[in-house]
RNA sequence: GGGAGCAUAGCUCAGUUGGGAGAGCAUCUGCCUUACAAGCAGAGGGUCACAGGUUCGAGCCCUGUUGUUCCCACCA
């Protein structure tokens, strides 16, 4: 690689962008440098720099707002892929442009412990090692879980790296670290002592392959072909009922039997009783309006251990809860003999059992939704079980309330719907989980009185009896209790920094919209309780990668792309490019590898534009003299400043794929293909002032154009930025001034006259192709101005000499001074015409003509029945009717000129 | 059962205050033109799912229909 400190014509930079090396160690110099830290506001809080020593803060201009990111932590356990890059290149991007903006920016990253996820992982690795939790001991498995988080916990963060995240590292935090840890014993006292945290005996959620408890939010349900059996239950007097059930081996915990109260089959049956068969059991047949009479028989088996709804109903009658299962999802010794027999064993034999006894009615197919552990996808088994609870009502009232008054946005807001939805019909949530990898929960039980103490710290003795027989709740918390305070936790909370000062409440939050309920609305509710303030004003989601097919990434599809061999084999800036350039806001995107790799051939068309620049500034960059700009020059200046402010608008309103789109657009087909094509003349020519002139406009734009693609394409623009010799240069891009629209550089009138003469050199370069006049070939080119063209048109005589092919350009009066035998091409700023005599195919010639008359023709009358109409005229924009009326006028024009040609032909 | 998204060129998708349909890829034609063949120039290709409505004007707003994807929900 060349050396960046001699600039100009002796130095070459490869043909191709090779990424690999310059990401490395550009990322390495940002982050020794300290790049990533938010610069000091003066203005913000009194003293010098507060946030971090050795930032230079005195450049940044005051009173901007801080502008902050809490990263999204992933699990220590986990593998980048696309979701989090994705999920990096909307923060990265977000986190690059309010730095450039000035604000003082943070992006604080971390990780996640993942309390059932991890440990999941840490039992297989176990496993292998012939290891038990039973065999280790608690004390023994967290020294081996935090062993294994050393080993792990590194990689996923150095994989961050590799897609240029420029979050502050020194400000990493785990949430399983000494300040998060303690913000959760914080917030688990002050909500228990608000009485919002409390211990029951209610009916969960079970994984008997995790044994633990789940919240409703981490069970899954999927549709299951299974079956409705229908058992008789014998009541007294030869009456019976008939109960349809999907599991029939939970029917030795029925504790009675429940009908519509309005139900005239069974109204005499309420109040006596029926005997469960097998075990021979009387249970009360009850009257409940739960119970649908249309449904199944309209009579329905309690198992209030083992289902919700019949746990809801026999609070409501007393009935009694008897529980047959294990943690493990075997029955267990209330099943009698079939006690130890996994579920589906007991439910086959019970099944027989009740076809030999000839109390097994029917069965029918049927489907239903059974749940599944969002971890290890083993079906859930609802049971009852001593649990701890966040009672939700009252802490959901509010986090609604301040989504609802806006103080909290959503965007795109229909994802606001969900959130409603879900806080609306929120129940309480289970936050206890038998597990060792978490926050073990700050409740103390004494063994001597039975008294139950909850502290900040061990208490020294029971407070109630003074016995220091005192013994810790055995559980911890569900990993999202901890997750659900990042934004405050992570700023020092619960004590009073300088950091939670400056930067709570935080800006943006970025996720996907699966996680909203898991993460998003408990951090709101959360945020609120604790902090007195949502925790961000805007809340981005983005939707989810998918494969060319369509279908989800998985592992076990195999299916996944792996994003650091893309990083490798195309870079970081490309791949960064491919997940936003033209994606709509939180809809979901496919990823294919000619994605890639078109975003890889931008990068490479930027390089070689660059390179192609660099050659040509002599190792300095003079400044533009708007006096000496020509029509072009105006022209891609205009361009520029037009997608400073589309850039600028779709990145404040967090719209990455419209931003994206259009740079790629503006740098590509405006810069490269007519601006760079163009100064080819003025540079490789003899005038010393059109070669400066050049020189300033290529430099200036191609510096605006890499601030402004360096919140996506970090790595590259910042290389070239350092491998340039631009206007007015300090210090690094990333820590550049994001670009302003400039006044003195808008020329829309002469935008438009350039745009009139791109149409004519399209047209000729056409003309030229239909008829295989060959490249080199150069040719005088004449042309017809419509009124009011003709001196643009003549100050453009290079433009078409250039890029047109004209040998010179003769400019008529009239269209007799025209050569007879030539092509002709009617444009709204002229006639082109070339005299290719030889080469004319009269017949194709008129079709041609033809075409566009009709063309013309048709466009005029619709022009016209538009000016005729008379709402129009009254109810549309003045400069609408305006430019309606100017484009008629060219239109008429065109058709006279293409009736004067055929009338030529003739 | 409730809610949401999507339906636009062969493919993947853009298109927000409603004002003459766009990109990339693919296809076809011609080019190694002194930044780039990961390139240049050009061409073809679309009743914007369907049916109504609002409007001077609808891909965009409203209603309904069809297809498709996803989320939520305790009907045994």
């Amino acid at each position: 690689m060349a050396d960046e400190r001699d600039g100009g014509l002796a130095i070459d930079l490869e043909k191709t962008y090779q990424p690999a090396s310059i990401e490395t160690e550009l990322y390495e110099k940002w982050e020794n440098e300290g790049k990533f830290k938010p610069q000091a506001n003066p203005e913000r809080v009194s003293g010098a720099a507060p946030f971090n020593s050795g930032a230079s803060g005195a450049e940044h201009p005051s009173k901007r707002k801080a502008f902050t990111i809490v990263m999204p932590p992933p699990n220590i356990t986990g593998q980048l892929h696309l979701g989090h890059a994705m999920d990096v290149v909307f923060q990265d991007a977000l986190t690059r442009f309010h730095r450039m903006l000035g604000d003082p920016t943070l992006w604080l990253p971390g990780t996640d412990h993942a309390s059932i996820a991890t440990e999941v992982k840490i039992l297989d690795a176990m496993r292998e090692e012939g290891q038990t939790k039973e065999s280790l001991g608690r004390d023994g498995f967290l020294e081996r879980a935090w062993i294994w988080k050393e080993q792990y916990g590194g990689r996923i963060v150095r994989q961050l790296r590799k897609l240029g995240a420029s979050c502050d590292w020194s400000r990493e935090r785990f949430t399983l670290d000494e300040g998060c840890s303690a913000a959760v014993t914080e917030t688990f006292v002050r909500l228990y002592e608000k009485g919002l945290i409390y211990r029951a005996n209610r009916i969960i959620n079970w994984c008997p392959d995790c044994r633990t408890a789940l919240s409703d939010a981490e069970v899954e349900y999927e549709e299951q072909a299974s079956h409705l059996w229908h058992i008789r239950y014998s009541g007294a007097d030869g009456k019976c009922v008939v109960v349809a059930t999907t599991r029939p081996e939970t029917m030795l915990g029925d504790t009675g039997v429940a009908v519509h109260p309005g139900d005239k089959r069974y109204v005499d049956l309420i109040g006596k009783t029926v005997t469960l068969p097998i075990v021979n059991r009387e249970l009360p047949v009850i009257a409940d309006e739960y119970v649908d009479p249309a449904f199944g028989t309209g009579a329905v088996k309690m198992t209030p251990a083992h289902d919700p709804n019949d746990f809801e109903i026999a609070q409501r009658h007393g009935l009694r809860i008897l529980n047959v299962m294990n943690d493990d999802g075997t029955m267990n010794e209330n099943a009698g003999e079939y006690a130890g027999l996994p579920a589906l064993e007991a439910r086959a034999k019970i099944v027989a059992e009740l076809e030999r006894l000839g109390l097994l009615v029917k069965v029918e197919p049927y489907t239903h939704n059974v749940g599944g552990c969002y971890r290890c996808g083993h079906t859930v088994e609802p049971l009852v079980s001593d649990q701890w609870f966040v009672s939700m009502k009252p802490l959901a009232e509010p986090a609604l309330e301040a989504v609802r008054a806006g103080r909290t946005k959503f965007e795109p807001d229909r994802f606001a719907r969900t959130y409603y939805h879900w806080m609306e019909n929120i129940r309480d949530w289970c936050v206890s989980r038998q597990l060792w990898w978490g926050h073990r929960i700050p409740a103390y039980y004494c063994g001597a009185c039975g008294d139950m103490t909850v502290a900040r710290t061990r208490p020294d003795a029971c407070p109630k009896c003074g016995s220091n027989a005192l013994r810790q709740d055995e559980d911890v918390l569900d990993t999202w209790f901890s997750s659900a305070l990042w934004p405050f936790s992570t700023l020092g909370w619960p004590n009073d920094t300088d950091d939670l000062r400056t930067f709570y409440p935080t800006s943006v939050l970025v996720t996907s919209y699966d996680i909203i309920f898991f993460w998003v609305a408990r951090m709101i509710f959360s945020g609120i309780e604790h902090m007195g303030e949502t925790p961000f004003h805007t809340v981005l989601i983005h939707g989810l990668v998918r494969d060319a097919q369509g279908r989800k990434m998985s592992k076990s599809a195999g299916n996944g792309i792996d994003p650091l061999e893309l990083i490798d084999k195309y870079g970081a800036d490309a791949l960064r490019f491919s997940l936003v350039m033209g994606v709509a806001p939180g809809n979901d995107t496919r990823l294919s590898i000619e994605k890639v790799e078109a975003a890889r051939n931008f990068a490479n068309k930027l390089w070689n534009a660059a390179r192609f620049v660099r050659m040509n500034l002599d190792g300095d960059a003079p400044n533009i003299n708007p006096e000496r700009l020509d029509l072009a020059d105006k022209w891609i200046l205009t361009r520029y400043q037009e997608t400073v402010r589309s850039a600028t608008r779709h990145l404040n309103e967090y719209d990455l794929g419209l931003a994206s789109q259009e740079l790629y657009d503006f740098i590509w087909n405006a810069y490269c293909d007519w601006t760079i094509e163009l100064s080819k003349g003025a540079l490789f020519g003899d005038d010393a002032d059109a070669r400066e002139k050049a020189r300033a406009v290529l430099a200036h734009v191609l510096d605006g154009a890499l601030k402004l693609l360096h919140p996506f394409m970090p790595f590259i623009t910042e290389k070239l930025y350092g491998l340039l010799p631009l206007p007015a240069k300090r210090g690094m891009l990333i820590e550049a001034r994001w670009p302003e629209v400039d006044p003195a550089l808008d020329f829309p009138e002469e935008a438009r006259q350039m745009e009139g003469v791109i149409e004519i050199v399209r047209a000729v370069r056409a003309l030229r192709l239909e008829r295989s006049v060959s490249p080199g070939k150069r040719a005088r080119l004449y042309l017809l101005p419509q009124p009011g063209w003709s001196e643009p048109l003549r100050q453009a005589a290079g433009v078409f000499e250039r890029l047109a092919y004209a040998q010179d350009v003769v400019m008529l009066d009239n269209l007799d001074d025209a050569p007879r035998q030539s092509a002709k091409a009617v444009c709204p700023a002229a006639d082109a015409i070339l005299p290719l005599g030889e080469l004319l195919d009269l017949a194709k010639e008129r079709a041609r003509l033809a075409k566009a008359r009709e063309n013309a023709e048709r466009e005029l009358s619709r022009g016209e029945s538009k000016l005729a109409n008379e709402g129009f005229l009254k109810k549309a924009p003045p400069e609408l009717i305006e430019e309606e009326r100017r484009k008629l006028d060219t239109r008429r024009a065109m058709l006279e000129s293409i009736k004067a040609q055929e009338a030529q032909l003739e």
